[in-house]
DNA sequence: TTGCTCCTCACGTCACGTGAGGTGGC
DNA sequence: TTGCTCCTCACGTCACGTGAGGTGGC
């Protein structure tokens, strides 16, 4: 058993964040000691799915869902983890294509990094996704 | 001259993204026609740069200031975007962990996932940036 | 005249952060 | 007894989304 400061210490999380977990049904209190909340070791384990999950992608919402239907032994997770890895691999994606612009422009040599050609063609692609018709 | 339309149409941002852009004042139509913003071409591309700092990591409020100073002819954006590098490459191996992580369990061969031990590893190290003092 | 797109508030949302004021354990 | 950590509201924040009700151009 446990309380908030440990738990703090162990999983980096602020004291709010957790609590916020709690009223989303997230997490569990085990009891009280006084007014402090109790947490069991699992505690620690479960956040980690938690915060595992929400870096991919998942909203609190989803997250709630999710492990409700694992705690009743379902298998249904995997359907919503397969549609979520195609959306990581476009975050990756997008977020190396925004770590070569904004490294290119530290490099540049241009004296106005709009003018150089490299960037702008980075620029470019920043709005390549969308769908032109016509 | 274009109309929030063509804005929209060309960018893939939404009509109401605009105009919070244009209340922050990171972006500025050029006129009105009756009611209706007018924009000129150049939006497209300090959209493109607003985009891509955002992805990067800064606040609206920062790129306000970046692209303010940059409008000034200052080089002080430099130093920012230096700083948000570490923080994208951060974020990129997290998000590749992640990635990682969702994927080895779908993968798993475990009747449960909580007994892998490779899935465990994975949830071991979404906590190892936590520094534990004694 | 009829749609369609655009407009302005104003309030909602998501994931927390931040005090204000108060209580319990070592 | 004194700190310290914890507690509960309640309101703030960031980046928008979402109607409600209304106007202008083709």
């Amino acid at each position: 058993m446990m309380d908030v400061g440990e738990v703090r210490e162990r999983t980096g999380l602020s004291a709010a964040t957790l609590r916020h977990y709690v009223d989303l049904g997230l997490i569990a209190s085990s009891g009280r000691a006084g007014l402090r909340r109790q947490y069991g070791d699992d505690v620690v384990e479960r956040l980690a799915v938690i915060v595992l999950c929400q870096q991919s992608g998942f909203t609190l919402a989803e997250i709630g869902e999710l492990l409700a239907s694992r705690d009743a032994g379902h298998r249904a997770w995997r359907a919503s983890a397969k549609s979520k890895l195609d959306e990581l691999d476009e975050r990756i994606a997008a977020l190396s294509l925004a770590r070569d612009g904004i490294s290119h422009s530290l490099d540049c040599r241009s004296v106005d990094i709009m003018r150089c050609v490299h960037f702008r063609a980075h620029l470019e692609s920043v709005f390549s996704n969308v769908e032109h018709r016509r």
